[in-house]
RNA sequence: AGACUUGACUUGGCAAUCGCUGUCGCAUUCUUAACGGCAGAGGAAAGUCCGGACUCCACAGGACAGGACGCCGGGUAACACCCGGGAGGUUAUCCGUAAUGGAUGAUCUACGGAAAGUGCCGCAGAAAAGAUACCACCUUGUGGCCCCCAAAGGCUACAGGGAAAGGGUGAAAAGGCAGGGUAAGAGCCUACCGCAUCCAUGGUAACAUGGAUGGCAUGGUAAACCCCGUCCGGAGCAAGGCCAAGCAGAAGGCGAUCUCACCCCUUUGUGGGUGGGUCAAGGGCUGUCCGUCCGAUGUUUUCGGGUAGGCCGCUCGAGGUGAGGAGAGAUUCUCAUCCCAGAUAAAUGAUUGCCUUCGGUUUAUUGAAAUUGUUACAAUGAGUUUUCACAAAAUGAUAAAAUUGCUAAAAAAUAUUAACUGCCCACCGGGUACAUAGUACCCGAACCAAUUUUUAUACCUUUUUGUGACUGCACGUCGUAAAAUUUCUCUAACCGAAACAGAAUCCGGCUUAGGAGUCAGGUCUAUAU
RNA sequence: GCCUCCGUAGCUCAGUGGAUAGAGCAGUGGUUUCCGGAGCCAUGUGCGCAGGUUCGAUUCCUGCCGGGGGUA
């Protein structure tokens, strides 16, 4: 795993497997309940990975508001991804959860504690279910 | 200079750090990773409202249906678009008439046809479209009354006729208005205006101008059905093509069944041959029709679909920029030069700092302008004259001090009281006495009120006395200077804001969203010339 | 991406050029009853927004806004 990439390679991509992610993954929602987030652990892999996602649903706003929300996000993950240190493949699903702000003007600092909060989260939470695989 | 408005253009900049997508290099071939270079959202990318390019539908056909457009000319690949012109409406200003009006500017127009046909025009009104007569008008006959009687005349009732000017209704009433004419009226006649037809002139045309004739025929509505003219085949990049594996299946040949046409034989048939077709009210090609294509079943050969995934389509184009030419303009021609996003749960971002623009607040400051129950000086005007100034004394007033009075003293809980007030204790601060703690006793800041005393008073109130002054005094106007206040501006500091919005095959338009700036034009206001 | 439909009272729906826009349920008040329910009577509330055509628009036309469905 490199620095503090985010490659094509390390995102979620094709509708079948968010299907798969949707239906068979864990929620977690962040203790200030701003980010909502779905993961799904891949037991028997050849090399560990984690993967992303970003889901904005449509009544959030327009399409270039979405899209400033996902940037934040995103950005928020990656400067945080070395908290995550895992043995095995890892599907994460992120996605906000409420808007305070009426105006719309978020700034990073608004999303990176809530992102820290839901990474450590889901890391206690594998290492509870797999304690044998550490 | 400010405000409003129209059109065109721009869409914050720089640096650092961490990242994303594509492409090129490293790299002779393949794969993976790293590093480096270069490129990386808009004027609306939006709404999907029009028009095209492109791709497939066998051919891209005919008619009907359906849809769109609709003053004229031009532009364009095309257009519900754009440009120029015409006509009409609204509005502002100016001019003018007895009245209708005319000119200029701004702005709007789905602006073909109502003498092809059908429909509708509620209520009101006599009548809502080749009609009609409620009141009112004129007239004829008969009856009654007025008159002593009759005629004439007048009034009235009924019956008939004329006519559509006036009243009234309505959004709209069958040309308008003036004169003549008449029993009353009427385009019945005449002038002007409107309308229709014809002619001439100008213009490519829409149309305009002029003349003649007619004598009013032609109410409104086509964003009601409709008629006329022009245009339109359908579906859409999720179009469409390709790819490993596998399956549904598809195509061609042959045979069988049934059937049609032609020919032959002759036992004129349940015969033979050749060619075409094959459940015909089916499916496809456009909604319908014509036209046209496919076609049941068995066997064999060949091919092997669609969805999901990946690749192509896919960004060189009605392209951009610059110069020159044509044109009134939209637009177009020539030359030169450039390559300028291509993602796919969807890249073009995040953080920090500095600068830029705008807004607000505060303080200081530069400059300008305005104002004043202000002050001083100068000028001028009309007034006034026991009024003013100075000095002394007294008095008031103010200030200070003292005394007395009034008034406050944590919070919570419980109990009592109808409630309130007073008193006591505790509680706050200080002091005294005894004194280890603590106990007992005493006092209450400031404000306010009253009283008393003393001191001071430059200025201030009142009175008295003395001296001086009318060359005074206060008032109005203007000017100069000072002061104060207000507004604008310059600089600094701090705070806040920098819109609307994200390509998804690509272009041309329209519509909608929206903050700021630049340039150009117009209108209005103020100042100066 | 394309196609298509809808917006009328608090809710479910009629009405489609002519002015007081209607029905059912719900709400409020009254009546009936010993009380309540049911019944009866009365009553309030509205054409998504803007512009145009017309004498007149919920209806016709255009543009926005909001919502639903279908298809690959």
């Amino acid at each position: 795993m490199r620095k503090l990439s985010l490659n094509k390679r390390e995102r979620i991509k094709g509708s079948t497997s968010f299907e798969k992610i949707y239906s068979s993954g864990k929620k977690i929602i962040s203790s200030d309940k701003r980010v909502r987030a779905v993961y799904k652990v891949e037991f028997p892999t050849a090399t560990p990975f984690v993967k992303l996602g970003v889901a904005v649903s449509k009544k959030a706003g327009n399409a270039c508001f979405r899209n400033r929300v996902k940037r934040l996000l995103r950005e928020s993950f990656r400067l945080n991804k070395p908290e995550l240190k895992v043995n095995l493949g890892l599907y994460i699903l992120l996605s906000p959860y409420s808007f305070l702000d009426k105006e719309r003007k978020y700034r990073l600092s608004y999303f990176s504690d809530s992102v820290i909060d839901v990474i450590n989260k889901i890391y206690s939470g594998i290492n509870v279910a797999q304690p044998g695989d550490q």
